[in-house]
DNA sequence: CTTGAACCTAAAGTTGACTTAAACGCTATC
DNA sequence: GATAGCGTTTAAGTCAACTTTAGGTTCAAG
């Protein structure tokens, strides 16, 4: 089975012109073309767009998904080193899930703070509480 | 106490010139400046900023900090809207953890597929194991 | 066999978030 | 009061990730 880039742009939920810009910049290896040169995507690749989708949304770069992209193209070979890129990446989003939760935990104290001061009807009322920094402790970090 | 900005880029690890252009566009309200221009960050300065970090961090644009730092420049007059934004992030964050720890669990699938691919030596050995994809159900969502 | 929708490429434009460059002003120290 | 090292501004440059434009080609329906 395989589908036209419009059909894979609805499926997916992304613009075509996205779609062909991956395929330009090697997201996607080795999309066959039909006799005048459209696109005919497989499911694989589909699948693929998938996972660069999961990528994506753990803030993976483009750079670093062309590196699997090319690591799937060089087909068994280069079956360690995916694996390799996966374990690592789970690191990557467990840490962004610990800082975001860090984070959370921040933006709470930050409401009740708020509540008490929409309560006060001032902020000067309730500034005691922030002392040191409701967010204190918390500086720019690396992520990812 | 007040603050050059040589020593706040030092305390909250940012570039000077991020802390400049991050004034420039209106996300630092008011900071003070000496007879001859230069800028004299206060304690609350730094904190603000330690604030803006942790909404950056957490994916919010800086037009979004720009507007929060609008609201905080209006005084108590705005402790309800600046509530609102508060709770409306903390929604935000709490949607961002879920999607991460979903994302989590199919990449978790994907080290079990490279773990076998492995294992067999290649990738067709365990194909079947992807059936209807690893990472179906998975599409791109909104984030935030 | 024509026509219109869907496809193609290459190149330029956009947006967000910075960063760098150029040219100049302030300030702490000797 | 000179000078080294911060500080200032404005404008332009960069980078990632797209999006838009222009001008053409393919394909399915009539």
């Amino acid at each position: 089975m395989s589908y036209r880039i419009n059909e894979v742009a609805q499926r997916i939920g992304l613009p075509v012109t996205t779609i062909r810009y991956y395929d330009r910049e090697g997201l996607l290896p080795d999309v066959k073309r039909s006799e005048g040169g459209q696109r005919e995507f497989s499911d694989e690749d589909i699948q693929l767009l998938q996972v660069i989708g999961c990528l994506k949304r753990t803030n993976m770069s483009l750079k670093d998904i062309r590196r699997f992209s090319a690591l799937v193209r060089q087909g068994d070979a280069s079956l360690v080193e995916r694996r390799e890129m996966f374990y690592k990446h789970r690191e990557a989003v467990a840490a962004q899930i610990v800082e975001l939760q860090s984070i959370a935990e921040l933006i709470d104290r930050k409401c009740a703070y708020y509540d008490a001061a929409v309560a006060a009807g001032s902020e000067d009322a309730v500034r005691w509480e922030v002392q040191d920094g409701v967010f204190s402790g918390m500086t720019y970090g690396e992520g990812e």
